[in-house]
DNA sequence: TTGATTGACAAAACCGGTTTTGGTAAGCAA
DNA sequence: TTGCTTACCAAAACCGGTTTTGTCAATCAA
């Protein structure tokens, strides 16, 4: 049924190693025999199976990617576009990318190592790099290629690709004290991920560099969910020191914050600022469309996929890393700060009373212009 | 560096056949050899190479799924449930999931050849099925074995998974008119792709079950975007004979659709209604929060892959045909209708200057409220 | 003319497994 | 004791490629 290299060899009347020289060009075959077997080659549809090349080369000409569905809500939105990059720029070099699922840490981990013990994978891409990473350690051992998409401590060991986050949070706190704000929370995400220290990180050197002993900051982690940012800023709001400007390590937990703000029958960019991280298509239908930094997540896994090409395939060849920018997306969740701390905290207390009978004009007004 | 079967062949002074029928469960390798081979393979860390394995099995360990990042809006919100689906499923049986991008149609008829023929994949898993879908044709002339994610013709000859869209599509239809609706629109999406048709089948269904014949029905195609949603639903609202209700074959769309609504300052479901389909997250963040069918990718994926590992291991396998039900959210793009089309359209036009006086009362109204 | 090169290919070895074949020693029945 | 199983394992063949080695005729320089 499939057509090997013997079946070929013997339709031309050569031996296979012949056809197997003349196909992968080398010197020692006749340009006429050449022509013959690439002829023959196209004709009958021969293509020599990866699995037999592999077992000689050593090489899978696969790259593999290991997710955790656990993290469904964090891992999901930046994903598809992330593997669309990576196999779009290893398919040059005739790679393809193997992606597998695993159910827990530990399982992760062994995954790691299984893939590349039985050579199904010639290297890994390692997303949401974490402190101390236990993938690394593990796949330093094996000597197998990896590029990070994210940091890590030593960073001159290993080939790695991020956005300098540490900026974004910077420019983000900074836009956000022009702005006046002097009470600023930070939500930070998975605390043992590496992101989440450089996004604080961020935060505080936007505040150091314009400090005047001014302002506030309150620092929170974990908060990875919608739920976890609505929670937060619920509680935070209906304190004695709010905050007037959220940045939030993640896009979802901003969108629970401006859900927070809304609950409490706030405006938000009016009365509370919010700025999120990712560019989530979520934050473009919210209402108010959240302000947040628009993360290139193709580009992210094109650029990894580069890198570790490069590692497979240059003998020899160094490590790199490359840190790369994100867009802020103007969006309407944020602006000039209208009270300051106390005079939000005294805005909320009052605001129950005020809204009803708000709402009881309005209701009124409306009837009037329905008749 | 890495252990092959020889060196634990040497290692243990028997011969590499022993040790690989130890390993494979023979019955003529007693229980002791069993026992040490197990140990030392323990010990020193060897599996068999997956490479070598299936040189002789014939087999990759591996699935193809190939993706059009050109596609992405169309595309991107569902894969990534559905893959952790695939890729947990398949994983019982040893597999992983190969991913490739195509920058064409043509180039992805050529992956999913050269991929089965190079052996790198055993079997494939089709989403979006066409229409006369060339990929089938391809795989079929390989003997390839395949799963669709979708439908196609000849429904007995593929295994296959679907959600029952017309079933949802009808539903959908009978709750707006049972809302009260008799001015509908469908918007719908890919015309070649085979869930284009079965959706605008469901609709349909659903006017001719109710049909007293004063239901209107305009039907679109292609759009897929919510751009293409927002330019379709302004046309229409803005006509003499505007939809009341929308039922959009695609999530973006309906979105679209809210984004027209907005724009011409009506409230939506109050005085035009649109449902949705797919349960994009999107949807749970517009205001107002889109009724849709919320489909479960994951679950979709894991039993296109349990079909497909029947396909691939048992031999003799009946292709088998499974349809499922999406879950109907009931939130609050939708409800009872309150002017039928004509009055409708008359409102739309009128509706400019009754907002102006509005909203000059409701800023005294704040005015008033804040001193 | 002769020894050395070169060109072009066949043959064989190899990669790391799996599977088949073959052989030996122990156990058992006749 | 002989013949026959049976249990166990070594040896070899095989899978479909790649790469090395070997061979032989034609060509070339001395």
């Amino acid at each position: 049924m499939k057509i090997t290299i013997q079946d070929l060899a013997d339709h031309l009347g050569i031996s296979k190693g012949t056809v197997s020289r003349a196909l992968r060009g080398y010197a020692d075959v006749s340009a006429s025999t050449v022509e013959r077997v690439q002829q023959a080659a196209k004709e009958l549809g021969y293509q020599p199976s990866a699995v037999a090349q592999g077992i000689k080369t050593g090489l899978a000409r696969s790259v593999g990617l290991i997710l955790l569905p656990k993290s469904r809500a964090a891992s999901r939105p930046f994903l598809m576009q992330f593997i669309n990059g990576i196999s779009t720029s290893i398919a040059k070099h005739g790679y393809t990318l193997t992606v597998a699922t695993a159910q827990s840490d530990a399982e992760m981990l062994e995954l790691h190592r299984d893939l590349f013990v039985q050579r199904k994978v010639d290297g890994f891409i390692l997303p949401r790099t974490m402190h101390n990473d236990p993938r690394i350690q593990i796949l330093d051992q094996l000597k197998a290629p990896l590029v990070l998409y994210g940091q890590t401590e030593n960073l001159t060991q290993y080939s790695w690709f991020d956005i300098n986050q540490v900026e974004c949070f910077r420019r983000a706190t900074t836009r956000l004290l022009d702005f006046g704000h002097r009470h600023l929370a930070f939500l930070g995400g998975d605390a043992p991920l590496f992101y989440n220290s450089l996004r604080r990180k961020g935060v505080e050197f936007g505040i150091r560099e314009f400090d005047r002993g001014e302002v506030q900051l309150q620092v929170f982690e974990n908060i990875t969910t919608v739920a976890d940012g609505l929670e937060c800023a619920l509680r935070l709001l209906q304190s004695s020191q709010p905050p007037t400007g959220f940045l939030c390590a993640l896009d979802l937990s901003a969108l629970g914050v401006i859900r927070a703000i809304k609950q409490l029958e706030l405006i938000p960019s009016e009365h509370v600022s919010v700025i999120g991280y990712e560019g989530i298509p979520e934050g473009e239908f919210s209402e108010p469309s959240l302000t947040t930094f628009e993360v290139d997540q193709y580009e992210a896994g094109f650029q990894c996929g580069v890198k570790l090409m490069q590692l497979i395939h240059e003998k020899g060849a160094k490590v790199t890393g490359t840190l790369t920018m994100a867009a802020l997306l103007e969006r309407d969740s944020d602006g000039p700060v209208r009270f300051n701390s106390s005079e939000l905290a005294t805005f909320i207390r009052n605001r129950k009373r005020l809204l009803s009978s708000q709402e009881k004009l309005h209701r009124m007004t409306e009837k009037s212009l329905r008749n």
